[in-house]
DNA sequence: AATTTAATGCAACTAAGTTGCATAAGCAAA
DNA sequence: TTTGCTTATGCAACTTAGTTGCATTAAATT
């Protein structure tokens, strides 16, 4: 597991996250970058910004993995519990910072939760 | 939208489902059933399926789409509240039958809730 | 049995995400 | 600030899930 490099394309990639309060898919953000740099690098870096804890993802309805801005996250302690909420109409997709309480099954160990709301957004209504 | 024809192929697919308890992706699907039917033949009985109400589907953790049987759904009336346990180990996706309450949020319309528990399964325990 | 309409097979396609490898750019120490 | 090591990037080619168009086949209905 490799330091993170401070790169103009990583720092490209964080000064994006600052600016949404949104998540952004890989498919979105290969496309904002693709002036900057190459699609390979997009998938390596957020990549690695997840395995430091500054990103996390999570399939989509659509089954497209969605990137956000972890909030309170490091690579070695990770607050699994993230809900989200997915437009129907134009597919943006939000972190929420709704505690979601995960049930216990028997016979099995669940270590995390992914909650996905699906519905309209603020401005599809 | 049309009817569904009770083919030897529809058939079949719906035994796969009476048979296991869990749930099964598209892609083990095609894999299963790639001696009896076509691989297109069943994405689109699936998503017939799907449309009648007798199947759902979610995104496993991976972004592969997943299917299980409805209990209690028609096509008209969907109960939207679907947990889901996917292990880490062997990737099987089970249907769980606790309620999810679902959190409203402020200036969203929210429809339906996609809960995805990820861990240990019994057998990889 | 004839007719209608839905279902299937096939091949070609699209799109998300990955891999290998050569080159470029960070970073640390001298 | 240059050297040298290691990580990061670009590019092209690849893999894999899922889709589409079209000709053919098989349900269902009469």
């Amino acid at each position: 597991m490799g330091v993170v490099r401070k790169t103009k394309s990583v720092v490209t990639v964080l000064n994006l996250f600052e600016e949404s309060d949104y998540s952004l898919s890989a498919v979105r953000l290969v496309e904002l970058l693709n002036k900057k740099m190459n699609k390979t690098t997009v998938y390596r870096i957020v990549e690695r910004l997840k395995d430091e804890g500054i990103l996390h993802s999570f399939a989509g309805k659509d089954g497209l993995t969605w990137y956000a801005k972890c909030k309170g996250c490091t690579s070695s302690n990770h607050v699994d519990s993230h809900p989200h909420f997915q437009c129907r109409e134009c597919g943006k997709s939000e972190c929420l910072s709704i505690d979601v309480q995960v049930p216990a099954i028997s016979n099995h160990k669940v270590d995390s939760a992914e909650l996905l709301l699906m519905g309209h957004c603020a401005d599809c209504l």
